[in-house]
DNA sequence: AAGCGCTCGTGACGGCAATCACAACTGAAA
DNA sequence: TTTCAGTTGTGATTGCCGTCACGAGCGCTT
């Protein structure tokens, strides 16, 4: 007998997009069970903040459906965007585990499902089933990685266009396509990019109308079609 | 009947900066055995290279004493300085736990003595000790924030000045003094200064003169001297 | 003392991107 | 339709900082 669509965290291995290193998927029978005792889902609306930046953590949230913005922002109201994440992601890991406040602030772009897991509850899972931790130490030092990642763009890329080219880059390395050229959707404006490399809005529209002019890439309505690579390739190593 | 100092590695609790959180003490006995006969120590001459980004992971280590330049840099030759590691500090272990490359190169700025851990040992290590394993998810949550508090500073804020006051109070807060004014032990050189921040040596030059002129700060051959703090403060969110 | 490598100070210049400003456009709501 | 909020394009201006250049200081070796 199944638990109903959505209720399971174990079915999210099914319903969300597959990922090998999801930790909470391929447990023991006994855990797995643990893990859906402990857990909730929910709906959010598109805006809504699953945690704000330097909240006290409440608890993990694995989204299921929808994208959500992770944004980290000063005083003064600058902010950046550092990620954005999608089904299958862990959002809240590393404050929950390290009990420190949220880094980064958590919000839906889009409507979409999360199952949440109360802090407490996930530091005593944890504590039972040691081969869990590990897990979580693994997607631990992912979300490292991607932090570094961030870091390499943020101070070894001194211009604009090029922290743009890697932007796309990024993006059609997702979406790998058939010929040369790759196309992805774009939802994102350009204050959102312009927040994602660190640069004003109108620098990005300029950007756009440059790279536009140079053949580098197309816009259909809200299909980015990259156009050439290579020459992308070669502006992030100029 | 104890080991000859420095050989273990419960002992570096003693002879370490003395550091609750250190993964590797406050073992269980046969946990602290078992690191032992996997460890090894080592002194490394100035400018050793621990490993360097790119590498697979050998394994971890644990940082005893002097220290360490953790850099990572792009291919045309431009390099950040990410962070300056002391003694007690555990170096290499995101790329272990996730079996990625490293992705920082280590450097001695001074002769210093580290212990290793081999990566297969410590891996099985971990597996063998669940409570160890969370200890390392602790400690690998502990890196992201370091991680982010570098993104913020990267991201959010534009002008080297900025930059350099927001170094110059980290400085100052891991040296907290009697009266108002702060002194630190100053080692790097303004092109190393130059590499955290993100900016030219010459910048980091003129800035130097600049906040002199204003009185932010004093220099007494290699000692810093810091005069106003709270100017300080109102320059990082002007 | 001379030579060398490294670090540091500072001037001159130029380019690029942040800022301000405004107009055109979109799409949804009234 | 009109209205309005949000998004986008683009021009003009300005200032900051990266780059290049050169000289001075300092410690070390020969």
């Amino acid at each position: 007998m199944r638990a109903p669509y959505g209720l399971n965290i174990l079915d999210n291995c099914l319903t969300c997009p597959v990922r090998e290193e999801h930790i909470f998927c391929n447990l023991s029978v006994h855990a797995g069970q643990r893990l859906n005792e402990i857990k909730s889902t929910a709906v959010y609306p598109k805006g809504a903040m699953l945690f704000i930046e330097g909240q006290q953590p409440r608890g993990v949230f694995v989204l299921c459906t929808g994208k959500t913005k992770l944004s980290t922002s000063s005083r003064e109201g600058k902010t950046i965007i550092t990620k954005i994440s999608e089904g299958g992601d862990v959002l809240g890991l590393n404050a929950v585990i390290s009990s420190h406040p949220y880094e980064v602030t958590a919000e839906m772009m889009e409507p979409g499902q999360a199952n949440f897991i109360p802090r407490e509850s996930l530091l005593q899972f944890l504590k039972d089933h040691g081969e869990v931790a590990l897990r979580v130490a693994e997607q631990l030092s992912r979300n490292y990685y991607t932090a570094y990642e961030e870091i390499r763009t943020l101070g070894l890329t001194t211009s604009p266009s090029e922290k743009f080219a890697k932007l796309l880059l990024s993006w059609s390395s997702k979406n790998t396509q058939n010929d040369g050229s790759l196309q992805v959707k774009m939802t994102l404006t350009h204050e959102e990019i312009a927040e994602i490399i660190g640069t004003t809005r109108e620098t990005v529209s300029r950007l756009f109308s440059d790279f536009k002019k140079r053949q580098l890439l197309q816009l259909k309505g809200s299909t980015l079609l990259i156009r050439n690579r290579p020459a992308l390739e070669k502006i992030i190593q100029s």
